[in-house]
DNA sequence: TCGCTAAGCGTAGCTGACTACGCGTAGAGT
DNA sequence: ACTCTACGCGTAGTCAGCTACGCTTAGCGA
């Protein structure tokens, strides 16, 4: 019941609300319909469903309702990424990380944001080795 | 109908039949009762239904079946990953990654495999450079 | 020979994810 | 006042994933 895991649909209506902030049901419909095929009450009722569940929340603007995200975008994200680490390369972030890569060979932009990420790991690292001694 | 994506119980099966090459109904259904909560017949129940997708294959030893994977846990492992890394972070693998590294941050000997990693997909964006020019 | 056990199969049920029809209602325009 | 339309809701149905009961068959030991 605590922190609640979207399904695939639920996720991407998510993603529309983490863009834009809040929507209303047709906006996200409109947004969502470009990509894949759907009609406004089947998103209607998956943000009726997400209500209850506590993943949106929504305020009343005339008469129709304006909803926005009650759960944040990184820990779900996370959350999800977190399944597929444990139960696919169960645990292995370097393995994870391999697959990921060979899977889609990062850009040069993309390549530096790693160096960047490495080297503020190791730092890190070496962070928690000098508090241990 | 080519290349089936297994679904979670599924992946559990063919995760003991890689490390196990191949295995029985019983060995397969002991392996898995000690991490989850599963009777026999629902593990020989999946084997049936996988049996028919095209993802493993029997021989008949005696009277029973000896199951082996027909396919290779590599691809398979990143078709799972594929899907978070375009539905979860819309193919942004620097994104997927410092995700992962911030959920579980890698070892000392982790962290090592990573440098490897990153030295030679940097040898290979030299490679792709060089060859365009 | 007579149970006992182990194996596989048929079948059925549950739940969650997903989809959408059709109804009631309440403003907006005329 | 009256239609028209947009909106939300109740409801229902499909499908995949998952689970397991009960039956049949066949070997094995007493």
């Amino acid at each position: 019941m605590s922190t609640p895991t979207p399904t695939n649909r639920e996720l991407e209506i998510l993603q529309v609300l983490w863009r834009r902030k809040e929507a209303s049901v047709r906006e996200i419909y409109e947004d969502l319909r470009d990509e894949l095929p759907i009609v406004q009450t089947t998103v209607q009722a998956f943000l009726r469903t997400m209500t209850t569940k506590g993943l949106v929340a929504y305020r009343e603007k005339g008469r129709s309702y304006v909803y926005h995200a009650l759960v944040e975008p990184e820990p779900t994200r996370r959350r999800l990424l977190n399944r597929v680490l444990q139960g696919v390369y169960d645990g292995a972030v370097d393995r994870l990380v391999e697959g990921a890569v060979r899977l889609q060979p990062p850009s040069d932009d993309e390549l530096a944001k790693l160096r960047l990420l490495l080297a503020q790991l190791e730092g890190e690292a070496e962070q928690r080795r000098r508090e241990e001694s």
